[in-house]
DNA sequence: TATGAATGAGAATTCATTCAT
DNA sequence: TATGAATGAATTCTCATTCAT
């Protein structure tokens, strides 16, 4: 994939290697809007078929089979939030910056990507992914977060915290505030949220606060 | 089985209600098993009727249709997973109890009842229940987080904050723990996990904690 | 059978032997409305035992099958209607009464027991009786309006015409009559359509019509 | 079947068309023979798939239920019925050739679709058709018939009658004699039947016959 | 004898996958 | 490569019949 890519850069891809990606993406893109309608069952290859435009047994020239498509499509567009989170991450260096930036990407991207986002919650996404898998899939942004955390605890920017567990609580306040957003007809601004959202977390680690006992 | 029989004959019901209403619960229970390996979709029926150790026939006796069966199961977890909450929420006054019961019992319940929450995030859980069903099973616990927010807010205990979205944000922070607790295979003792969220919580609720900028 | 109920004249039957009938005789009344409302396949031995106030073992007990209580229902009604028609024949001499005679026996009985009348119509009666069964069931009126029809004949009352072909042309003009009066909302009085069905045959019969070319 | 397809191509059809309807005629062949012998309610899908010699899954590539077939078939003998009906009876002018093409035309067709007459006088069919359809089906013939004799009384043919009554007799004459000539073994010739029914009718309906009292 | 819960074979229908064109 | 008709295993649900009480 990677080799082919390359070449094709260079001299341009072979007419049918270029036309065999396009197809599959195409596949994709129609799966994704299936899936996220009808879930993983009810998420007939007829379907997709149509909303791709092409003829079902053509797919099958592209995927074995429907859990295949199925993965390519977790894999893919994991992959290419992980990616996006980790850019916006690494632009900013504060701790305090870095934080807002993952809640930021996650908030806009579950905008973007309602359908992305409503199979990562179907059943099927855990079926599909071995538990390391999906592990891996947090872990990244979790392990950026938790560095940071653990400098900003070293130099005494914030209290002193468990870096990585922290970070997985960021994680799961993004992730409930999505699903929430998901749910709401009219859901508030994503900057809003993801302001609140961040208040709520600095207040946390702030420094000497003095608490009730 | 036998002590609740004895009991249904003082109160009146008769032995075959009592049966009725066993058979009912062994299908749940099977019901339960299999929804939370298998999801909604796939070959079920006959699995199920394999689990409780009857035959496919006999349940239809005491569920319509295998939807029936569904929300039937949601509905029995959900309340009682309801009531636990709030009978431990309203066994305490001050608002960092009320928390701290929350998160306990709701760690408490993941542990027993993984099966439940398996199918609590499952996608049919979603399309089986309205969406105002699903803000009301959460809805409740809520309320009463935020009432006692509100109330902590205005004798100046803690900060001043947002009750409702702040009640909302410790849930997250709950389905959080209890979802990496299923996935792991060793997790921590729920109370440490707990004491672990209250503690990140607290902090965040203090007053004058003086904020880095 | 005969046996049983002579006996049963002279010294009182047992009492299980006139239960047992009489259970019969529920059931058959049940099965009779349920198989007319829904046809065979789906004349469900619930329903007949529901409506029998009886429940649905027991109707095993008085008949082998579902199968069994259809052609028992059969016979039964054919028998007695066969009765009641060669009766009212019987109490009449002249060819035009007999006619008369049969023609409101089968108009009046399709008003009184419309259920049993839909039951012939249906497709099972065609798959339970065999051709043997059903021409029986319709001959013997035949056989004397043929009869009745020669001898007519002879007696110079009517025109020549073959008796037994004649006898079946009123059974086919009673059948349809009565098939239009089932289907139809408000049917005219049975006596009516009796009496416009016996001018036509008359009619036809009549010596010395002097016939368009 | 290479004729169809030729004059298909001339006229326009794909040829995808052309094998569709093909399949259709093919399924509906098969479900006529079925339907006829099982009437409508055992396992007939099954049969229906073998004796069209295609796969079970295909037959809702075609029809979506068996309902469907089952309609569609009535539908489409009922209409071949009343057509070829129609043109017989609209060839000629008297009143007695009309009622001597309406019988012909029928007791040639039992002869040719003895399947489709058999599911015709099934309890299906009634539970099928609505009342008005069934009637529809009748009624056309019926309707020119009427005229045909109003307009022969008018004209002083025959004696004065109710005009739709009396068609509906003749129609009912056809019917028995239809049925009986499906159970017998070796019927009269078709023409025979029809001879005698048209004499027994012209006889009824001659002006000044003398009858008898 | 009467019950009605339990049974399980069998029905219609769906849909991922194959394959001839 | 692309097609989409054909396939048939798998699924849910029904209901005549049995059987323990």
């Amino acid at each position: 994939m990677e080799a082919s890519t390359h070449a094709a850069k260079k001299r341009g891809r072979t007419k049918s290697e270029v036309l065999s990606e396009f197809r599959c993406q195409e596949i994709l893109v129609a799966a994704r809007r299936v899936f996220a309608r009808r879930g993983f069952a009810e998420g007939i290859m007829d379907e997709i078929a149509r909303e791709a435009g092409i003829a079902k047994g053509t797919i099958y020239l592209y995927f074995r089979s429907k859990n295949e498509i199925y993965k390519a499509l977790l894999d893919h567009d994991m992959k290419q939030l992980q990616q996006s989170t980790l850019e916006r991450m690494d632009s900013v260096t504060e701790l305090k910056e870095k934080i807002q930036a993952f809640l930021l990407v996650r908030l806009d991207n579950a905008e973007e990507k309602r359908e992305f986002f409503r199979i990562m919650d179907s059943e099927r996404a855990n079926l599909h992914m071995t538990r390391k898998q999906y592990r891996d899939f947090l872990q990244e942004p979790v392990v950026r977060l938790a560095t940071a955390i653990d400098a900003a605890v070293a130099s005494r920017q914030i209290r002193k915290v468990d870096g990585e567990r922290t970070a997985w609580l960021i994680v799961d306040l993004a992730r409930g505030a999505i699903q929430r957003r998901l749910l709401s007809q009219n859901p508030a601004p994503a900057a809003e949220d993801a302001a609140f959202l961040l208040d709520f977390i600095w207040h946390s680690l702030a420094l000497s606060s003095s608490l009730a006992p």
